[in-house]
RNA sequence: GCCCCCAUCGUCUAGUGGCCUAGGACACCACCCUCUCAAGGUGGCGGCACGGGUUCGAAUCCCGUUGGGGGUGCCA
């Protein structure tokens, strides 16, 4: 019997899914995928103080939003731990773990002393220390030898197994910790590829001391990921870092354009073309083609694929995408839907859509006072303009782009805006026009934005204007 | 402190001993195009951390230095 080869994600719900868990996923399932292999979800919810199940569902969630698939229901280790007591049983009758009543001050107390490493001494190993209400099971490490593993990412890593301080199995409250249920259930779902971050790297031989000390004869290929890192090049944390998936959902990010640049952390195509569909990156991906260092997460790159993705898009998909984020729903689709073509092409994020189209939304127009006064105080024969196109507009039988434009150039000919060759200059003539009618020195092309704004709403609007200067 | 890992433009990467006076992308700058803004086009800026080896030849291999990161929890 031939073993599929089996990848998995383990998150803990003690945060929101964030960019780096993102990836680490990414990597999982694009390897998962092309070799054909199962990809599936663990829970690590064994510690009971600060699990929080509520944010499961949105791991589970993101998860759905990036496309990225997996096997199966999701094992939650909390519905395990029967599993993991006996292992712990039998380390402890097998004398390869022993109870300990210190406290982490005394742990601590005693390192500071001793003056070398901090961390546990192994004080407790031969006292017989009795299972009590404070007790927390220790694994007792190996004193000698070394334990060395393969990475397709590192290549082998050793180290000596005297440094493996002996860690905790059982917490005093009964509930394993993550290395004891990791290895029971690495082993018992048959994970054959444990691709995970690279702070793993060195929990990794103790992980592989416990599985022999249980007798597994279990070893997965690893595959240690590097970090990715905030501007100061740590390590991102939820804490400090804005890293949420969720915030960049909210933000407007494609979870295409999102899955794109993550798998351009670490990794990159031979043939160099970066902005490409995941079923591609599929075809291309190698975990052992993988960097060893770590990866900066930059979001201005991030928008730049982010805007590549929302272009690609045929129009009306772009429509259906943009829907959620139109706070003001079909009145705002309404106004939108002639120039969604122009608007696509000059949002980053689909939370640039709205602001782009409100002038065809709000009633009288909200105008931004930099604007105005770039327009209409800086601006050249702003009064003057706005009369002429006034009365040019006025005159229009037919309201459509190609007339609203020609009336406007008549207006700036009529005020001597024009270059050498008596030529209409409409780069100057503009300004004033799109600031009293849109609000905005930027927006979509100005003659379709008053096709779609409409007569009288724009020649409202140009009178409100030129009655203010 | 101890253990482990890493090191190509500002950033992400290509590069696995000669194809490299190091390629691409993002960012930035300039110009072109242009009704604003985008998009697009052209060009520019900018890098193999340092020192030793090995070799006819090193960004690529080895050693050291420096710098950075991760771990060192009754978190995962």
């Amino acid at each position: 019997m031939t073993s599929v080869p089996r990848f998995r994600f383990a998150p803990s719900p003690t945060g929101y899914l964030h960019v780096g868990g993102a990836r680490t996923v990414l990597f999982n399932w694009l390897e998962a995928r092309r070799v054909g292999g199962e990809f599936v979800l663990r829970i690590e919810d064994t510690d009971t103080e600060r699990n929080r199940p509520e944010l499961t569902e949105n791991i589970l969630e993101m998860l759905q939003w990036l496309g990225l698939g997996w096997d199966g229901e999701p094992t939650y280790q909390s519905q395990r731990f029967d599993s993991y007591t006996a292992a712990a049983d039998r380390l402890l009758a097998d004398g390869r773990a022993y109870w300990c009543d210190c406290t982490a001050e005394e742990v601590q107390a005693r390192a500071k002393e001793r003056g070398g490493p901090p961390g546990y001494d192994g004080h407790c190993r031969d006292r017989g220390v009795e299972r009590g209400t404070t007790t927390a099971l220790r694994f007792r490490s190996p004193d000698e030898g070394s334990t060395g593993f393969d990475d397709l990412i590192r290549g082998h890593v050793v180290v000596e197994n005297k440094t493996l301080e002996d860690f905790v199995l059982l917490r005093s409250s009964g509930t394993p910790t993550f290395l004891l249920a990791n290895i029971v259930d690495d082993a018992d779902m048959a994970i054959t590829h444990v691709v995970r971050g690279e702070e793993h790297v060195n929990g990794t031989p103790k992980y592989l001391c416990l599985g022999d000390a249980l007798g597994l004869d279990y070893r997965p290929v690893f595959a240690h990921l590097p970090v990715l890192v905030n501007e100061k090049r740590q390590k991102l944390s939820k804490r400090r870092d804005s890293v949420s998936v969720q915030e960049f959902k909210d933000q407007g990010y494609l979870p295409e354009a999102m899955v794109n640049y993550l798998a351009l952390l670490g990794w990159g195509p031979k043939d160099g073309v970066e902005v490409r569909p995941l079923a591609e990156i599929v075809e291309l991906f190698r975990l052992e083609d993988v960097t060893s260092s770590p990866a900066f997460f930059d979001v201005k790159k991030l928008q730049a694929f982010n805007s590549d993705h929302v272009r690609a898009l045929p129009v009306d998909e772009f429509v259906d995408r943009a829907r959620p984020f139109l706070s003001r729903g079909d009145i705002a689709e309404q106004a939108m839907a002639p120039l969604a073509e122009l608007v696509q092409e000059r949002v980053r994020l689909l939370t640039e859509v709205e602001p782009m189209i409100a002038f065809l939304i709000d009633d009288p127009v909200v105008i931004d006072d930099d604007s105005w006064t770039k327009a209409m105080v800086k601006g050249k024969a702003a009064p003057e303009m706005l009369d002429a196109a006034i009365a040019a507009l006025d005159e229009l039988t037919a309201w459509e782009a190609a007339g609203i434009r020609l009336a406007v150039e008549a207006a700036a000919v009529a005020v001597g805006l024009v270059n050498a060759e008596g030529q209409p200059q409409l780069s100057k003539a503009q300004g004033p026009v799109r600031v009293a009618t849109t609000g905005r020195t930027v927006g979509p092309p100005l003659f379709e934005s008053l096709e779609a704004l409409g007569r009288d709403r724009t020649l409202a609007r140009l009178r409100e204007a030129r009655a203010r200067l």
